[in-house]
DNA sequence: TGCGGTTTAGG
DNA sequence: CTAAACCGC
């Protein structure tokens, strides 16, 4: 008889299940395993690796408790599962980047005639398939929006784990229970889970969507989707959302567009693995950062969210509350980051990394090199975010900031933005002169640029 | 998903 | 005269 395994990867997806397994004629037996893999454990942070946790209950739970969890390295483990149940398959989303294909290697090679089979990725179009005609990669984001567009994608599957025949052998060595949450003081995430992922986008298709091209900028209003945590861990597919935002209106059209920049940060990462730690343009290799205490002690008010400039602070703040902060943001912190403190990116990505329960490597990198002008179709150098007029823009009412920054509660309006009246409460004042720091971050530009 | 200087519409 | 549109970096 023929048995498989459907060896979930970070993305546990739920949806694309019955695809997946009658593209392999997997109708006898199935055994669904995740390895806890401890190199990635490690680096995830506390936050996701409980969302993990959540995610893998509840897709215990829709596998009436078959799911099978072992703990340790894949390369051993799989192999492992496989011999123990006799399988004649594994059957994996496809993975990327630089640790995804080693990992892969290692795996194959302990596999030996059990196939390792790739059947989709986390995608509307997988990494690397989108292409010039000349067959190299795409490098600027609108040319590969129209491609991807054209290249276009099949309808998501429908999900119905509850039709296959799993397996839940007890006699795996090292099968374990999904850890317990871990402690993460007085962080607030989202519920985890498919259910919860279905719930949160209908409720914004229904409610939302209208809006979305209007108000998707506004960090004081709930006016974005919700779905980047979804989509991380494959609670839900981009394809189940894309056949929701078909419209011609400009809300689905920007929706749209936010998946194309999503797949085509994966497909960058894809085809330069080596960006997820270094500049994409090596030009920007010679750039001056701040170094030393000064710069170190820079960073440490960044990310306690002590700058003095009320948005970035508020951002910085929203991280650590909720494992989360809104896109907006993301770029205003990134940019007072690189372009005000003229700290490396790759120091506030690693920080983004630790702290977002959304954190993911393509997304995150290259978000980053893009507000740094160091990636791919990357913002100009010359574009420098004044937090002051981002937050009055973006803010308008300052009920972001005053959300976020309690010293800041009493200050009526805007005018927490400039905080013309003084700072309350022992609010910082601005820990650099933003006019100075632009002009700064344009000659330091102009240096490299010049040889 | 800039900024700042210049042009131009409108009163 | 003001503010929005325009435009080069």
């Amino acid at each position: 008889m023929e048995t498989s395994i459907v060896w979930f990867r970070r993305d546990l997806r739920l949806t694309d299940l019955p695809t997946l397994l009658s593209a392999a004629d997997m109708s006898a037996r199935a055994v669904a395993l995740f390895v806890l893999d401890d190199r990635l454990l490690r680096s995830a942070g506390a936050v996701r690796r409980t969302f993990l946790y959540r995610c893998l209950r509840e897709l215990d739970d829709a596998l009436n408790g078959s799911l099978v969890v072992v703990e340790g390295d894949p390369a051993d483990l799989v192999p492992k599962v496989a011999s123990a149940v006799g399988a004649n398959s594994v059957h994996v989303s496809a993975d990327f980047g630089p640790y995804g294909a080693r990992r892969d290697a290692a795996v194959r090679k302990g596999l030996g005639d059990v196939d390792l089979v790739e059947t989709g990725s986390p995608y509307a179009v997988a990494p690397g398939r989108v292409r010039k005609d000349d067959g190299t990669p795409y490098k600027v984001f609108t040319p590969f929006r129209r491609a991807w567009y054209d290249h276009g994608w099949r309808a998501p599957a429908k999900t119905d784990a509850s039709t296959l025949k799993w397996l839940a052998p007890d006699d795996i060595e090292g099968r374990i229970q999904v850890p317990d949450d871990e402690d993460l003081g007085t962080t607030e995430l989202p519920a985890a889970g498919e259910a919860a992922a279905l719930e949160q986008w209908q409720s914004f298709v229904a409610n939302d969507l209208t809006r979305y091209d209007g108000e998707r900028n506004r960090a004081d209003l709930d006016s974005t989707s919700r779905m980047s945590v979804y989509l991380k861990y494959g609670c839900v597919h981009p394809r189940t959302l894309l056949a929701d935002v078909r419209g011609e209106d400009a809300s689905s059209a920007t929706l749209r567009s936010e998946l194309a920049w999503r797949d085509f940060y994966a497909d960058v990462l894809h085809h330069n693995p080596r960006s997820a730690r270094h500049n994409l343009d090596k030009k920007f290799d010679r750039i001056d950062y701040n170094t030393g205490a000064a710069a170190d002690e820079a960073f440490e008010a960044w990310r306690e969210g002590r700058t003095g400039f009320p948005i970035v602070d508020a951002g910085m703040r929203q991280l650590r509350a909720q494992g989360w902060m809104h896109n907006r943001v993301r770029m205003i912190t990134a940019s007072f980051l690189t372009k005000d403190l003229h700290l490396p990116w790759w120091r506030g990505a690693q920080h983004f990394m630790d702290l977002l329960v959304d954190g993911d490597l393509a997304s995150n990198q290259h978000g980053w090199q893009w507000t740094a002008g160091t990636g791919t179709d990357a913002a100009p150098y010359f574009r420098v975010f004044n937090p002051t007029t981002q937050g009055e823009k973006f803010d308008p009412d300052g009920e972001y900031v005053r959300r976020w920054i309690p010293e800041l509660r009493e200050v009526d309006g805007k005018a927490v933005h400039t905080l013309k009246a003084g700072r309350p409460n022992g609010y910082p004042e601005p820990i650099v002169d933003h006019k100075e720091e632009r002009l700064e971050a344009l000659a330091r530009y102009e240096q490299i640029k010049a040889r």
